[in-house]
DNA sequence: CAGTGGTCTAGACCACGGT
DNA sequence: CCGTGGTCTAGACCACTGA
């Protein structure tokens, strides 16, 4: 009976999911497609999914399983569950952004620095380092945005910002009238990415010429760099970018569990 | 039925705890009860846990929620989960340790640096930014130790910590004898602290004279500052310590979510 | 083989939000 | 009031471990 049930349930909604593989557990292939159905917008961040009941119903799965797939979603921060409302699709990194770990010393706790383009450019070329963070093959087109961030008008933070351009025309086309403080909202409202995940890299490093004079300071100054790889929910990666801080204005802070 | 056996719990085991809150959740009260008694070393690191079903008896509930409490527990870290075998106290941090984001640029990839121990003392003076986040009285009295990690002879990494002396007298005449590389594991078995959770805050930083010495640097040097306060299950914080790392070696990596 | 955790079902009652 | 998610029960069958 067991064996029949997961036959019919491969027969119908999660067959149209590409590789499901049968032998893992039920509630994980369904997360699996639930994911792939955000991803391609069946559900827009902030729109809420159907209730348990139906879904489970769709599914067809006891309502408990379902629980255990929405409940693994709210874990990994894709969906919030409200008691008596319903499920939604998070709006992804819109609260976290880049600066959610990093803090400016002399600077008002929360506030946000004003973000100034310097200049845009698509490119071919790219270290190799980049590429293979951003899993790309020689000769594939990248955007590069190159931002400084400031308050008052003093520049604390410079950022090399490189975007696979296949999936990026349109922000190319955004940015030429816009200047947002947070790219990422915009990176869902105009490209369809949605952020669920990051690593960053801390190291010190010597500053570029041009860096150097953006802050005012002397040539070969050094400056923390943050280099931040970013992924979707499938795991690809859709950004990557360094940042530098001057060492006097650098304050970066985060739990360990 | 459900007040009934609500009751009875209450009046079992868990009435045993101080001041558990019958609002909450069961599987809440059940979770705070677990770490009570792991923290009391009803179960010692690396020990398995009664089965969940022997577990679900003793309180009384259904084996499913037993189930979300160790997986819970599981979770959170506190506990290990291995079907066919049971479940088991984790080992805490012996694993992860302060160096588990921390990587130095040249060094060979998961190489443990060398512990030296520069000086040992008691003090009740300690900066009040320090007690503070240690939340002890004016007056408690702490142990410092000062030591330096090293490859092959170099330092590349200066640590000074602070514990409360009242749970860390026995380490004061452990380190007499012993300079071992990673102090959790010490922590936990001559102590009886189990560290659950850490906090790190980066910034750049002068280097003290000494300190400058110490790593064969000219006076004033900056360097990388790791402010890390640990915090046990209870939430209670349990060492303060502030590490410095040469800005060449220095390198960081964390991954958000 | 007996015992463990992993998955799944099919219900129940509850707390909460909005109508 | 109804519909939502939150808690809890009492089973079932399975996969894996170790004796």
């Amino acid at each position: 009976m067991q064996k029949m049930i997961k036959g019919k349930l491969a027969g119908s909604k999660l067959a149209a999911s590409h590789t499901a593989d049968d032998r893992l557990p039920r509630y994980v292939q369904i997360r699996d497609d639930v994911v792939r159905r955000i991803g391609a917008r069946s559900w827009a961040p902030g729109e809420p999914l159907p209730s348990e009941d139906k879904l489970a119903a769709e599914y067809s799965v006891a309502v408990g399983t379902m629980r255990k797939v929405l409940d693994a979603l709210a874990l990994e921060g894709i969906v919030e569950r409200v008691r008596g409302r319903g499920t939604f699709v998070s709006r992804a990194f819109e609260r976290t952004s880049m600066l959610r770990f990093v803090r400016f010393r002399g600077a008002v706790e929360g506030e946000v620095p004003t973000a100034t383009i310097v200049s845009i450019s698509t490119t071919q070329v790219l270290p190799a380092h980049a590429r293979e963070k951003l899993a790309l093959e020689p000769g594939d087109k990248t955007l590069y945005v190159h931002r400084t961030r400031s308050f008052d008008g003093e520049i604390v933070l410079v950022e090399h910002i490189f975007l696979p351009l296949n999936r990026f025309a349109k922000l190319q086309r955004f940015l030429k009238e816009h200047s947002p403080p947070l790219l990422y909202p915009v990176y869902e409202s105009e490209c369809g990415v949605l952020v669920s995940r990051a690593v960053d890299d801390l190291t010190g490093q010597t500053l570029s010429a041009l860096d150097c004079k953006l802050f005012g300071l002397p040539p070969r100054s050094s400056a923390i760099q943050i280099e931040r790889t970013m992924y979707e929910h499938s795991g690809d990666p859709v950004e990557w970018r360094q940042s530098y801080i001057p060492i006097d204005r650098f304050h970066y802070s985060v739990e360990i569990r």
